[in-house]
DNA sequence: GGTTCTCTGCCGC
DNA sequence: GCGGCAGAGAACC
């Protein structure tokens, strides 16, 4: 009994120091060194890092990283020029978020400003072994490969995806990335040497890069990628982040299965799922 | 391009 | 539970 208390005020003391760190990050102009954070938590920056990193499955780096950017889309849906949006999200300077702009919205800020993304998207659908397979493209990369049975279905899941942008359909020269895209389908060991336009909330991208350090051949378990992200405990969070993947097989989401070896879902089938999988063993 | 800070695996107490 | 080192990596100037 006493026991259980002790270590019930330890996770408390823990909570309350981790909360006092994060509310000390939001406060804070720029963001606090680790060092800092730590003294005033009483632990050693090594110790403490780890703390944090437990309770909130961030990095107090990307914690206060993922906090500017919260504040730098909330400053910008207030109407406040990309200048001062920049600054009062604590951005040194302005030139310095513009290098990472497209990492923490997703776009250019101008773009981000004017209601979203309007940004044009071409795409293609073609055929590979595994059905109709769609290839769009923005000006940053590939920003979805969808899988299904029908053109039509492809095409209004597109849209959805992307409800703001114009959807062009591609020329000529598209097909032959269309074809490239279909080819690394085929094989993916060959891997796709095309810029990837990611799109997604802090943790989706945390979970995505997991997913591209699996190599072909092998797969993981949910419980697996929670852990390799620091977030032991978020295995559904993780599902879910592959549920909603757009880029079929550059991310590579049909690689992580259940821990017992089950398939699971597969946002595209579970039988196409079953089908990469065997291809890409059998290689 | 060098420096400084961050992050993590590993080990010791 | 906590601290610390080593080494890799990222951010910064």
């Amino acid at each position: 009994m006493r026991k259980k208390a002790e270590g019930q005020s330890t996770a408390n003391n823990h909570s309350a120091r981790v909360a006092a760190a994060c509310r000390l990050i939001e406060r804070a102009e720029s963001a606090p060194p680790l060092g800092r954070l730590a003294a005033i938590a009483g632990l050693s920056p090594y110790h403490f890092h780890r703390v944090f990193k437990s309770f909130t499955g961030m990095t107090p780096r990307e914690y206060a990283a993922a906090h500017r950017a919260k504040r730098m889309r909330s400053a910008l849906r207030s109407g406040k020029s990309v200048t001062e949006a920049v600054m009062s999200a604590g951005y040194g300077s302005g030139s310095r978020f513009y290098e990472k702009s497209t990492e923490h919205l997703g776009m250019t800020p101008t773009q981000f400003r004017n209601g979203g993304d309007q940004a044009t998207i071409r795409f293609a659908i073609g055929q590979c072994s595994l059905g109709a397979i769609l290839v769009a493209q923005s000006d940053k990369g590939i920003c979805a490969i969808l899988m299904g049975d029908d053109a039509d279905e492809l095409a209004r899941d597109l849209q959805e995806r992307f409800p703001q942008a114009t959807l062009v359909g591609g020329d000529r020269k598209f097909e032959r990335l269309v074809a490239q895209v279909v080819g690394f389908v085929e094989a993916p060991r060959m891997g796709l040497d095309l810029p990837l336009d990611i799109r997604g909330t802090a943790f989706q991208q945390r979970v995505w890069k997991a997913l591209q350090k699996i190599p072909a051949g092998t797969t993981a378990s949910y419980a697996e990628i929670a852990k390799r992200i620091g977030s032991t405990s978020s295995t559904r969070a993780v599902a879910g982040a592959c549920a909603a993947n757009a880029i079929a097989v550059a991310i590579p989401c049909h690689r992580v299965v259940r821990t017992d070896g089950g398939l699971s879902g597969y946002r595209w089938g579970v039988e196409r799922k079953r089908a990469l999988l065997e291809s890409e063993a059998a290689e």
